[in-house]
RNA sequence: AGGGCUAUAGCUCAGUUGGUUAGAGCGCUACACUGAUAAUGUAGAGGUCACCAGUUCAACUCUGGUUAGCCCUACCA
C-alpha cells in the first residue's frame, strides 16, 4: 500500500519520454501530451515542489504581520488513515492556500495526539497483558515507553498520505502532545483555571462527585469511550420490581388520603432492585398527571390505594377488571379488581409527600436524611413510556437521581466515610458488594455476574436482585415482579455489567462559563450555521461541568499534590515552578534527590510513573501525593492554540500572532470534542473565541450510504485511490459533489467524472492551444497585450465569463463554499470555455498565417487557462501547477527578468486574480446568451426535419423581440450563422403580420393584484387573440373584467410569445421563437455535399496520422451525386483539405467513404 | 430518549425573497457534429418534489406533525 506500482511507474515513464521528445525539439515550446494521466502529473509536480521548496517559499514570501491563522486538529498516528481524512484535509488545505495566494502568511504546523485509551489498549494488545498486569508482568516504566514507541507507529504513512494528496502542511516541526513542553503548557492552562474563581467565587478547576461508569469486576471508572465500544451494551434480562412505597399520613399528604387509616401506596418501578436498598427519593413529573386507584395487593389480597401516573394504568390495569367486585379476588389471581379515585393530581402537588423507608434500615438512617429524605420530589427527566411515571431515587447509583436529590436537598444515604467526613460511603462497596451495615443482604454482590461460576451454578443460588424482589412479596412491599429485557451496559474488558457509581473525580466548572460560552459561540462563523447554532449552541445550554480525571497511566498529569488529609493542596503550574516545590520536599526530607534538574527536553518525564514518585511537602510540613488522576485527552488537544508554541515559556510573540484561529475544520463529530474544548478552554482562560471561521465536514460513507467498516469490508483505500485517479480528480470530487458538511456517498464513478470532465477538457483544452501556438510559433509576450477593445466578439465575451467567474469564485471561497466555487468554475470550463469559445474559434487557430485576429484567439486562450489554472490550484494544487507551468515556461526567463506576473515559478507563488469589473460585460453576455439559445433552438429544427448540419440553408427568420433585439443579435450574427449553417437572418416584425402571438399571465405581478380572481383571470389571458395582445401593446393598459371586478392590465403583467409562423419550422423557448427556411437548392445540396466531401477526407488524413500541415492529393471516384459538389467548390475543398490537386478519376487505391443519401465513393488521398 | 442533519429522475446533486411547464450531470435509447477524440450536440424515456395537515389566489419552497436514514449525546427508572 502507498508505494506506486509498476504499471504507473511505467506509465509515468511513457509520459516522460513523449515530454522530452517535445522538450529536445524545441525546449522553448509548449509541452504537448498524449494522453492525460493525472497520477503522473502528481508525481512530477510534487518532486518539483520538495525540489523547490514551493511549500516554504509560498509561506515565507508573504509578511510575517499578515497572517490568516489556521490550527490543525491533530490525528492520531497509532491508526492507519482512512479516506475520510483525505476529505477534511481537503478542506483544510484548499482554505490554506487559497489564503496564501491573497497574500496572507499562512503557517500550518502539524500535531499529533499522542495520549489516550486507544493507545494503550493497543499497548496492551501487543505486550499481551490487561491493566492489572501493568506493575506486575510489566513495569510502569515498561508499559510507558512502549507507549511512546507506539504513537507514532504509522507516522510515516501519514506523512507520505500528506505529500501524495497535496497537503501542505510542516511535518517537520510538529507539536507532540506527550512532549514534557507541551504538558508544561497544558499545567500551566490548568493552573490558570484553578485559581480562577467564578462570580460566585468558586475556582473553575475543582474536585468533586459524581455518578460514572464504573466495573467492580475490573476496579475502575469507565469512560464514555469505553462504554461506545462494540459489544459493551448487551440485552439482559433482569428481574425488575415495582415496588409499593407507604405514604405517611401528615399535613403534607393529608389530602391523598380518605382517612387516616387507609393504606395508601406510591408505585415506582426499577429494574435494578439491588439499588432499592439506598432508596430516599421517588421522582415525579411536575406536570405529569397521576391517579389515585383503590385496589388489592396482589400478592396478599390486602386492600390498598395506589398512585401512578394516570397513562401508565392501562400497564398495571385491565380496563375489563374496573369496578369488578373486590371480594372474589384470592392472591395470585390474574384480574385484578380496582376502582379509580381520581386522575388529577399533578406531579407538583405530590413534591414532599412523605414516604416510609422501603427497606428499612435503622442503622444506618441519620436524623439528617430521616427528616429531609423519604419524600416525593420532582424532575423534569420522569416520562410515561414505560415503568409508573414515578422514579425510584437512589442518589449514588443514577446520575439524574444524584442531580435530583442535590437539587432537591435530599441527602444521601450511606454508611460513615472515613475519607470524608462530609459526605457518606455508598452502601455498596467497590468490589460490589452491598457493606456489611445493609441489613439482610449485607456482604452479597448485587449483580449475580460477580459471583463465581461454581457459586452460581449451585441449587440453591439466587441473585441478589431476586431475594430482594421476594422480601418485598413477603413483606407487602412489591406490587409485580417480572423479568424485562432491556440492553444494558459491560464492562469492554471484563464482559460483566457496569453499575453506575459515585467517583471523586476532578472537574473545569464548564457551566459557570456557560453564557459567556454561548455568547462567543455567536461570534463564530459555522459552516454549516446550523452546527454552530443547533448541535454545539444547545450543548453549550446545557453545559455540564468537565471531567477532566481519567484512570490512566499514558496521558497528562493532573498537576496537583494534597496532603492525606486533603486540608493542604498545590496546583503546580510549570516546570519550574515543580522544581522548586522539589527542593524544599528535599530540603524538608520528603524525596532524596530533586528528579527535575535536567533540561525539560530530555532531563526528565512528566508522565507516570515518575510524576507519582514526587512527594512534595505542605506549608505545614506535612507529605503532599499526587492526584493520582490523568486529564481528559480532549483537553491536551484543546490546548494546542497555546501548547503547539509551548507557551507562555516560549514564542510570547509568535502566539499573539497566531491567536485565535481564522479557520480550523475537522469532521463534524468533533463538535462535542476539539471544537467543544477548544472554545472551553479559550473562553475561561482567554475569554476570547479560539477560532474564527470553523467547517466541520460530513461523514464519508460508502456508494450505498453505509457507513465504512473493516468488517463490511467497504473501506476505500486513500493511497490506492490517490493511485489510481491522482489527487486532484479525488479532492476535486470530494468537493464539488456535494457541500462538504453533508454525507458524501463515495463513488469512485464520481471521480472518473471529475476527471474526465473537468480535468478531461482542460487537457485537451489546453494541448489544442499547445498544438497551434507551437505551430504558429506564438509565445504570450505580457508587453504586446491586445486591448480587449481591439478583440473579436468571442474573444471579448469568454474574457466577461472569466472576470464574472472569478468574482464567483472568489465570493464563494470568502464565504467557505468550496462546492459553489468548485461548480461555478466546472460550468465556466465546460459549458463556456471548450464547448463554446474554443469550438467556435477552432477555425481561427488553425486557418490561415497570424495577424491580429489570431493573436487576439490565443492571447485570450491563454488568460482563460492561466485565470482558471489559478483559480482551481487551491482545490487541484497538481494539474493547475502543471497547466501553469506548462503555460508559463516558454516565457519565463524573460518574464523573471522584466519581473511581470509570469515570473513565478509556481502558481502557488502567484497573487490570485483579483476581480475587474470593467472586463465583465453584462450586456455582451446576455447577447451570447441569446445566440446559444437561437443556434440550440435551429439545431433542435435541423434535427427534426432530418436536415444535416452540414447542409447550408438558406434564411433564418427571427421575430423582434424589443427595440435592442436586433443591435443584440446582429453582433453575434456572424457565429450563429457559421454555428448553423445558414445563410442569412431575417427579422420579422408585427408590421409583417406573419407572427401569430399568445399571451401568459405573469403570476408575479398580477397575483398581488387580482388575488382570489387569479385563477380565472390567468384562463382568460390564455385565451387572448392576435388583436387582443396587439390592442394592448399600442394602448399600454387593457381592461378586464373577472367575477364582476374590474382590472386594469398593462404589458408588464402578460408574457407575450409568438406561437407561430404560419408556414416555416419553428422552435420556441420562453419568448425566442426561430423559424428556419427549409428550401433546398441544387446549389446548397452541392454545397453540402463539398462540406461531407471535405469531412470525410479530413477523416483519412487523421487516420492516416498526417501532420496537420502535409499537402495532400485527393482523387476521388466519380459519381453524379458528388460531381456538381466537386466542380462548383473545387478550390473550397482543396482549400480545406490542404490539397494541391483534386480530381474526378478512377482510384488505384483509397477507402470507400459513405455520403448523403447512401453514396458510396472511393477517395484515395496522398501525401505529396 | 433528546438534539442535529438529510429526504427532488435509476445514480450524484441544483432549485434565489412562495408564482406559470421542477432543472443539470452520469447512465439508457436514437440521431447528429468534430483536424480538441478517454470529448461534444440535439431529441426521447425517466418525478405524486418521503408522507399528512395547515397558511395562501398560488407551496418543492413557509408552519405543524409523521416516517425513514445518518451523526452526536444519553445509566430512561
Amino acid at each position: 500500500m502507498g508505494k506506486p506500482t509498476t504499471s504507473t511507474l511505467q506509465k509515468f515513464i511513457t509520459h516522460l519520454i513523449i515530454e522530452q521528445t517535445t522538450l529536445r525539439s524545441n525546449s522553448r515550446m509548449y509541452r504537448e501530451f498524449k494522453h492525460l494521466h493525472l497520477p503522473s502529473i502528481d508525481a512530477e509536480i510534487r518532486q518539483f515542489w520538495e525540489d523547490e521548496r514551493i511549500f516554504e517559499r509560498s509561506v515565507e514570501q508573504r509578511p510575517a504581520d499578515q497572517s490568516f491563522v489556521f490550527y490543525e486538529g491533530p490525528p492520531s498516528a497509532n491508526g492507519k488513515p482512512g479516506i475520510h481524512h483525505v476529505i477534511s484535509r481537503t478542506v483544510k488545505d484548499l482554505f490554506c492556500r487559497y489564503h496564501t495566494l491573497k497574500g496572507k502568511r499562512v503557517e500550518r504546523k502539524g500535531g499529533w495526539d499522542t495520549h489516550g485509551l486507544p493507545i494503550e489498549l493497543q499497548v496492551e494488545k501487543e505486550l499481551g497483558i490487561t491493566k492489572e498486569d501493568i506493575g506486575k508482568k510489566v513495569t510502569v516504566e515498561e508499559y510507558n515507553q512502549a507507549c511512546r514507541s507506539t504513537v507514532m507507529r504509522y507516522k510515516d504513512l501519514w506523512d507520505d498520505l500528506t505529500r501524495r494528496m497535496g497537503y501542505w502542511v510542516d511535518l517537520d516541526n510538529p507539536y507532540i502532545t506527550f512532549k514534557n513542553e507541551y504538558i508544561e503548557s497544558c499545567w500551566w492552562l490548568l493552573q490558570q483555571l484553578y485559581n480562577k474563581k467564578t462570580a460566585a467565587g468558586e475556582p473553575f478547576l475543582y474536585k468533586g462527585f459524581t455518578i460514572q461508569p464504573f466495573s467492580p469486576a475490573a476496579g475502575t471508572g469507565l469512560s464514555t469511550h469505553e462504554l461506545n465500544m462494540p459489544g459493551t451494551y448487551k440485552d439482559v434480562t433482569d428481574i425488575t420490581v415495582v415496588a409499593m412505597f407507604k405514604v405517611r399520613y401528615t399535613a403534607a399528604s393529608g389530602f391523598l388520603f380518605d382517612d387516616t387509616e387507609e393504606d395508601l401506596r406510591i408505585l415506582a418501578w426499577t429494574t435494578t432492585p439491588w439499588t432499592l436498598p439506598s432508596n430516599v427519593a421517588l421522582t415525579v413529573g411536575p406536570d405529569i398527571e397521576y391517579a389515585k386507584v383503590k385496589t388489592l395487593s396482589p400478592y396478599t389480597g390486602s386492600p390498598v390505594s395506589v398512585i401512578l401516573a394516570k397513562d401508565r394504568l392501562s400497564a398495571y390495569f385491565n380496563p375489563e377488571d374496573e369496578n369488578q367486585p373486590f371480594e372474589d379476588f384470592a392472591p395470585g389471581d390474574k384480574k385484578l379488581p380496582y376502582r379509580v379515585i381520581r386522575a388529577d393530581i399533578r406531579g407538583a402537588e405530590l413534591s414532599g409527600v412523605p414516604f416510609e423507608q422501603l427497606l428499612p434500615s435503622p442503622e444506618i438512617v441519620t436524623p439528617e436524611l430521616e427528616e429531609k429524605g423519604f419524600r416525593v420530589i420532582t424532575g423534569d427527566f420522569v416520562t410515561t413510556e414505560d415503568g409508573t411515571g414515578v422514579v425510584h431515587t437512589a442518589p449514588y447509583f443514577g446520575a439524574d437521581d444524584f442531580r435530583a436529590c442535590k437539587a432537591a436537598g435530599v441527602p444521601f444515604i450511606g454508611v460513615p466515610n472515613p475519607q470524608n467526613p462530609d459526605l457518606p460511603a455508598p452502601l455498596v462497596d467497590r468490589t460490589g458488594r452491598f457493606v456489611q451495615e445493609v441489613p439482610l443482604f449485607g456482604g452479597r454482590f448485587v449483580k449475580e455476574e460477580y459471583y463465581h461460576e461454581e457459586e452460581r451454578r449451585a441449587p440453591d443460588f439466587k441473585p441478589t436482585d431476586l431475594l430482594i424482589a421476594l422480601h418485598l412479596k413477603e413483606q407487602n412491599r412489591a406490587f409485580r415482579i417480572e423479568k424485562y429485557k432491556h440492553t444494558y451496559p459491560h464492562c469492554w474488558r471484563t464482559d460483566k455489567p457496569v453499575l453506575y457509581y459515585p467517583l471523586d473525580s476532578w472537574f473545569i466548572r464548564a457551566s459557570a462559563a456557560r453564557e459567556r460560552m454561548a455568547a462567543l459561540n455567536k461570534t463564530i462563523n459555522w459552516k454549516p450555521a446550523s452546527t454552530g447554532t443547533g448541535r454545539f449552541g444547545q450543548w453549550l445550554e446545557n453545559l455540564q461541568d468537565w471531567n477532566l480525571s481519567r484512570s490512566r497511566y499514558w496521558g497528562v498529569p493532573l498537576p496537583i499534590w494534597r496532603t492525606e488529609d486533603g486540608e493542604e493542596e498545590l496546583c503546580v503550574g510549570s516546570v519550574e515552578e515543580l522544581r522548586r516545590e522539589a527542593d524544599k520536599a528535599v530540603a524538608a526530607g520528603m524525596m532524596d534527590t530533586n528528579p527535575f534538574t535536567g533540561s525539560i527536553e530530555t532531563g526528565f518525564d512528566l508522565h507516570r510513573p515518575y510524576i507519582d514518585d514526587v512527594v512534595l511537602v505542605s506549608p505545614s510540613g506535612k507529605p503532599m501525593r499526587r492526584e493520582a488522576d490523568l486529564i481528559d485527552v480532549w483537553f491536551d488537544s484543546g490546548s494546542m492554540p497555546y501548547a503547539q508554541w509551548h507557551y507562555p515559556f516560549e514564542n510570547q510573540e509568535v502566539f499573539k500572532n497566531n491567536y485565535p484561529a481564522d479557520f480550523i475544520a475537522e469532521g463534524v463529530d468533533q463538535t462535542r470534542g476539539w471544537f467543544y474544548t477548544l472554545h472551553a478552554i479559550a473562553t475561561m482562560v482567554f475569554d476570547s473565541v479560539a477560532y474564527k471561521n470553523v467547517v466541520s465536514n460530513g461523514l464519508v460513507l460508502d456508494k450505498s450510504g453505509n457507513k465504512m467498516s473493516k468488517s463490511k469490508g467497504n473501506v476505500v483505500d486513500p493511497f490506492q485511490t490517490l493511485e489510481d485517479y491522482g489527487a486532484d480528480a479525488t479532492r476535486w470530487y470530494m468537493m464539488s459533489n456535494a457541500n462538504p458538511w453533508d454525507n458524501l456517498k463515495f463513488d469512485q464513478g464520481g471521480i472518473l467524472e471529475a476527471r474526465n470532465k473537468l480535468f478531461g477538457t482542460l487537457f485537451n483544452t489546453y494541448n489544442f492551444f499547445a498544438l497551434y501556438a507551437n505551430l504558429d510559433g506564438f509565445k504570450m509576450d505580457e508587453f504586446k497585450v491586445l486591448p480587449y477593445a481591439q478583440r473579436a466578439e468571442l474573444d471579448r465575451w469568454i474574457i466577461s465569463k472569466l472576470y464574472s467567474l472569478v468574482a464567483d469564485f472568489r465570493a464563494a471561497l470568502d464565504d467557505y463554499e468550496p462546492t459553489k466555487a468548485c461548480r461555478a468554475l466546472e460550468e465556466f470550463v465546460d459549458e463556456h470555455l471548450s464547448n463554446w469559445y474554443v469550438r467556435l474559434s477552432r477555425r481561427r487557430f488553425w486557418k490561415g498565417e497570424m495577424n491580429e485576429d489570431k493573436t487576439a484567439a490565443y492571447q485570450t486562450l491563454f488568460e482563460c487557462l492561466t485565470v482558471v489554472g489559478q483559480l482551481m490550484s487551491p482545490v487541484a494544487p497538481f494539474f493547475s501547477d502543471w497547466l501553469y507551468r506548462n503555460l508559463t515556461a516558454p516565457v519565463k526567463e524573460v518574464a523573471k527578468a522584466k519581473n511581470t506576473p509570469l515570473r513565478h515559478d509556481s502558481v502557488h507563488l502567484t497573487d490570485l486574480v483579483m476581480p475587474d469589473n470593467s472586463k465583465v460585460d453584462k450586456a455582451l453576455e446576455r447577447r451570447m446568451d441569446h445566440a446559444q439559445r437561437i443556434c440550440s433552438l435551429a439545431l433542435s429544427i435541423r434535427k427534426k426535419e432530418k436536415l444535416r448540419v452540414r447542409l447550408p440553408l438558406q434564411k433564418m427568420l427571427l421575430p423582434v423581440l424589443d427595440a435592442t433585439f436586433i443591435a443584440e443579435v446582429d453582433a453575434v450574427k456572424s457565429l450563429i450563422l457559421s454555428e448553423i449553417n445558414v445563410k442569412q437572418i431575417e427579422y420579422v416584425t408585427d408590421a409583417s403580420g406573419l407572427l401569430k402571438k399568445g399571451a401568459k399571465a405573469n403570476f408575479k405581478t398580477l397575483g398581488a393584484k387580482l388575488g382570489k380572481d387569479m385563477k380565472e383571470a390567468a384562463a382568460l389571458i390564455a385565451a387572448f387573440s392576435n388583436e387582443e395582445i396587439n390592442a394592448l401593446e399600442k394602448t399600454g393598459s387593457v381592461q378586464l373584467s373577472v367575477n364582476g371586478a374590474s382590472y386594469d392590465i398593462t404589458p408588464e403583467d402578460l408574457i407575450i410569445t409568438t406561437e407561430d409562423l404560419p408556414g416555416w419550422k419553428v422552435a420556441v423557448e420562453g419568448a425566442l421563437t426561430v423559424a428556419l427556411d427549409v428550401t433546398l437548392t441544387p446549389e446548397l445540396v452541392a454545397e453540402g455535399m463539398a462540406r461531407d466531401l471535405v469531412n470525410r477526407i479530413q477523416n483519412i488524413r487523421k487516420d492516416k496520422d498526417f501532420n496537420v500541415t502535409d499537402r495532400v492529393k485527393v482523387v476521388v471516384e466519380p459519381h453524379e451525386a458528388i460531381r456538381p459538389a466537386v466542380e462548383t467548390f473545387h478550390d473550397y475543398i482543396k482549400a480545406e483539405v490542404l490539397a494541391s490537386d483534386l480530381v474526378l478519376a478512377e482510384p488505384s487505391d483509397g477507402e470507400a467513404v459513405e455520403l448523403d443519401g447512401g453514396v458510396t465513393v472511393r477517395v484515395d488521398v496522398q501525401v505529396n
